[in-house]
DNA sequence: AATAAGTAATAATTTTTGTCTATCAAATTT
DNA sequence: AAATTTGATAGACAAAAATTATTACTTATT
């Protein structure tokens, strides 16, 4: 058994088609057969129904993918080892963002980051808090950005900054009338929240609860965007709280609506968050540099309350 | 890079000796010499200090050892998945026992395991409850023997027995002339226990603390065997605890010394524990069943009350 | 200091393996 | 029925891995 039998056996599995998993792995189809059959020979199992139309796994096969996958990607893991030590920058750095950090963060830090480290070869997932977690502890990310604490036993955290919470109120609205606003006046009943799934929506939970259990009816209005939200509060539906990177790109009417909470404002903690297993740490230091840096000159500092993600 | 290639690194790691690493995998030295040294070139590294005598690793390559050693697991798994489906009942099987259970069930059920599957090969290793947690998870044991429940994720249990504790008083005690003990009648105090990293020794300790919290002296004889905490006991220096199977093998004359708590008697549960990836799961059915089998005639069924083991 | 033993690297050679081109056979599509 | 697609097979060849033989160096031993 060798590496790059496993390497011919998942390309087969992925296009279900021997001639073009051998493009992909740039060898000739023969070379794919016969090492695939040296493989289940050497096994002394099918790892494919080939009576089938397009080819198959059989089930021992799909078993054997599996574990093909754990030893290929571990395998792959081993110039991580080596650019850890020699302080290399560079190769592939896949990292995860949360939706409601991604639309205003990325286009913040992106070009500096590629342009100061254009070794780095980013691939950038939109993912829930839940799905980052998971994939962080498989190996299939290297780091994310995501809201902190999570007290994750298997995962390290780096603040990259606090970014307070801001209330976007209408006209129609009591607290309309208000220049600061404060926990206590938040009422679950009347607030817009994202969707399930979003944690700056369990944020929003959390920090209402903190000053009293307001009780979620059974029907509310949910989205799936900020943007959204916005339009629905215009329509009288409620406030909504968004968190201040976004309130930087409102137009100056929708700024109007803005009401800040009274410090300590309540705010959430973005951390950038990486496996124990530490590796690729020199990509993830420039990234929180370079992120860092650039938040430093966007949200002044100013006392807050952190608000728990979860 | 190649498995083939790993595990000759791992060999000359582990006898930091190319000649003595080549008669270990059965190939010449030079073949060693060049493949290693093919890695390194490929790796752009170098993995050992060949100025030391005897060899050494550089620390790129002790991580590159490490790597090297979960891939290479991971390639030996390759063949448990296939036994699997096959429903092959052989091949190596690691496993772990506590030391507690270790001399009275292993000499119960060995003869019997070998003999009626002569396939396997059994490994069977002496480990505290923590390091058997920890060799489950990180792929170095198939399964082991331990106190449950243990609540780990990861980790499943299948419950092998209830061993009551028994008591075991000397004639100066205040518990000797009592037919029956009850959990209430023990003091912390007076009973010896095993060294710590023992989980016997922590379920003795939570079953005194459900029934009164009783003080820990500084000052406590403590021992690693039974056999010494009997002896010790005779020097009046306090009544201890046993597991049921270890009264088996008492004199008679010790035997006068067991006091049996009322039912429902506190017992420890033993179970067979193994990941949740299920690997080998016929050969831990196979123990499952021999053991099992073996201890219905040593234990009658009787009213327990399990105390956790952590 | 000379010699022997041990150890890893190197060179030359042989063996094995991986891949390619060319071709075939079966299944599927036109 | 013909054409096309797709995977298996055969033979040739190059690359890679392993072997034997040898060298260079270090460490013990006499």
């Amino acid at each position: 058994m060798t590496i790059t039998q496993l390497k011919y056996v998942l390309a087969v599995a992925e296009h279900q088609n021997f001639t073009k998993a051998a493009e992909k792995t740039f060898v000739t189809q023969p070379t794919l057969s016969m090492q695939i059959q040296k493989l289940e020979e050497e096994l002394d199992i099918l790892i494919f129904d080939r009576s089938k139309k397009p080819i198959e796994l059989t089930s021992v096969g799909r078993k054997i993918v599996n574990q093909a996958k754990n030893i290929v990607n571990e395998s792959e893991r081993m110039q991580d080892v080596v650019d850890q030590e020699k302080g290399f920058i560079g190769g592939e750095f896949r990292i995860g963002i949360i939706p409601t950090v991604m639309p205003t963060l990325l286009p913040m830090f992106l070009k500096t980051f590629t342009s100061k480290y254009p070794k780095v070869h980013l691939k950038i997932e939109e993912l829930s808090t839940e799905e980052i977690i998971h994939k962080l502890l498989e190996g299939h990310l290297d780091a994310a950005i995501a809201a902190t604490p999570l007290q994750q036993e298997k995962i390290k955290e780096r603040v990259l900054y606090y970014e307070p919470f801001v209330g976007y109120i209408p006209e129609s609205h009591r607290l309309f009338e208000k220049k600061k606003i404060l926990s206590t006046d938040l009422d679950l009943d009347d607030i817009l929240l994202l969707e399930d799934g979003h944690c700056f929506r369990d944020g929003v939970i959390n920090l209402c609860r903190a000053s009293k259990m307001a009780k979620n009816d059974a029907f509310q209005l949910e989205s799936g965007s900020f943007e959204t939200l916005i339009k629905l509060s215009h329509e009288g539906l409620g406030m909504t709280l968004l968190p201040y990177l976004h309130t930087l790109d409102l137009s100056e009417k929708q700024q109007k609506h803005l009401r800040y909470f009274e410090e300590p404002s309540p705010a959430r903690e973005v951390s950038i968050i990486y496996p124990k297993s530490e590796l690729k740490l020199q990509i993830i230091d420039a990234m929180y540099q370079v992120i860092s840096g650039i938040v430093r000159g966007a949200i002044r500092f100013q006392d807050v309350k952190i608000i728990s993600p979860i």
